[in-house]
DNA sequence: TTATTATTTAACAATATTGTTAAACATTTA
DNA sequence: TAAATGTTTAACAATATTGTTAAATAATAA
């Protein structure tokens, strides 16, 4: 019988698990004993406090999904490249977590204290990543390398394309009433229309718009 | 003096403000009489409890948030008009209500037996106005009006593009470092973007893309 | 084996949050 | 005006949730 994890990993995954489908407040401790098999004493006993716990927790979602993005845009590639790299990896890391984004966004809602004292604690700066990133874009504008657009535009295009689907998941599956299985295939599918629909909307083109009057 | 609203409003009024940025969750009862300026008893005496208020505020939200997707979805237009007019309808809807969707979405997830109930109870019906926009999608992909798109595709890459930048806007505004008025301008000026980008994205066009090679 | 240390639990304590009530105060109406 | 009704509050009660402790059990080291 491989008993595999220990204590201190059972709760942490128990914790991993309520805390990113409920959210610190809607989270109870008594949710992480349960779905760790054990008593509420005893992830006091390893962990304090419900805030020592969220902290942990919170730490390594924000590195998993800011690390990951920052390795991309500060990485040598041009921007429409850049651009496939991130399409792609979020939804590869999505469809391990999907719960990811909503977690953090709601996590940086609640304290946004919390998110500065994060960026500057651990050596992950998205700031810094978008400011690079937001530059280079401004340079391949000027090279003609890709249309004029504002960099903050490209930017939440890619984004709102490529998590608000996991965000919305819940919803969308119960409208349409369709599993995560099906829904993720739709995605799975989808991500290569998002990429074309992106890189498009980069192309310099003088004549493909403004034909409908 | 204009003392305007009553108590009842003032009440629902805080309920509104907390619930909203805050969830079901981690909104307290004592927040919602200091927000309307009053003893937390008196909010019990009008809206007996928590739970009773909540109802209130997300029908109500729930309402708003769908009654005009639907209106739109199910209206006489062809799709790129039905595109053009959600994407302006969700930017002028989402500017006065910014945390709209990431309430409904957060109270859909913790209790999807609710968003059930709703659809049933109100004459709001999502699921229908869906249904009806992906078989005039299919349609209009037959008869060569559009490219061939499936519909969940196209539904998806609207709303991600609409609604996503309002869900995350906190975090964006924080990374960034700019005001909420600064961002709702890059917002606005977007629009026409996206448009643009979803409609291009409808064209039949044959050589348009994979010139990359 | 026995002593020591680590793990686990049940029972308890403290705090936070919601909900109630009786009495004070204000407003309406007879 | 006085009775009746509606509004508001402070104080209290009940419940939910977190956190602690002492004692039992298991694991480890001497």
């Amino acid at each position: 019988m491989l008993e595999q994890e220990n204590t201190e990993e059972k709760i942490l995954n128990a914790a991993r698990k309520v805390f990113t489908s409920k959210g610190y407040a809607a989270a109870r401790m008594d949710d992480i004993a349960k779905e760790a098999g054990m008593n509420r004493a005893l992830i006091h006993y390893y962990f304090r406090s419900k805030d020592k716990m969220f902290q942990i927790i919170f730490e390594e979602k924000f590195r998993i999904f800011f690390l990951s993005i920052s390795s991309v845009l500060t990485s040598d590639n041009d921007v429409k490249e850049k651009v496939v790299n991130l399409i792609r990896m979020y939804f590869e890391q999505l469809i391990e977590n999907p719960d990811l984004p909503l977690f953090i966004i709601n996590a940086v809602n609640a304290s946004p204290e919390n998110f500065i004292k994060l960026t500057n604690k651990l050596n992950v700066s998205p700031k810094e990543a978008f400011k690079s990133f937001h530059i280079q874009v401004q340079k391949e504008v000027e090279e003609g390398k890709i249309r004029n657009i504002k960099p903050y535009v490209l930017i939440l295009n890619i984004l709102s394309l490529s998590i608000f689907p996991f965000i919305a998941r819940k919803m969308f599956m119960n409208i349409n009433n369709i599993s995560e299985t099906e829904y993720f295939e739709i995605l799975e599918n989808r991500i290569e229309d998002v990429i074309n629909m992106v890189l498009n909307d980069l192309i310099i083109d003088n004549n493909k718009l403004k034909d409908s009057k």
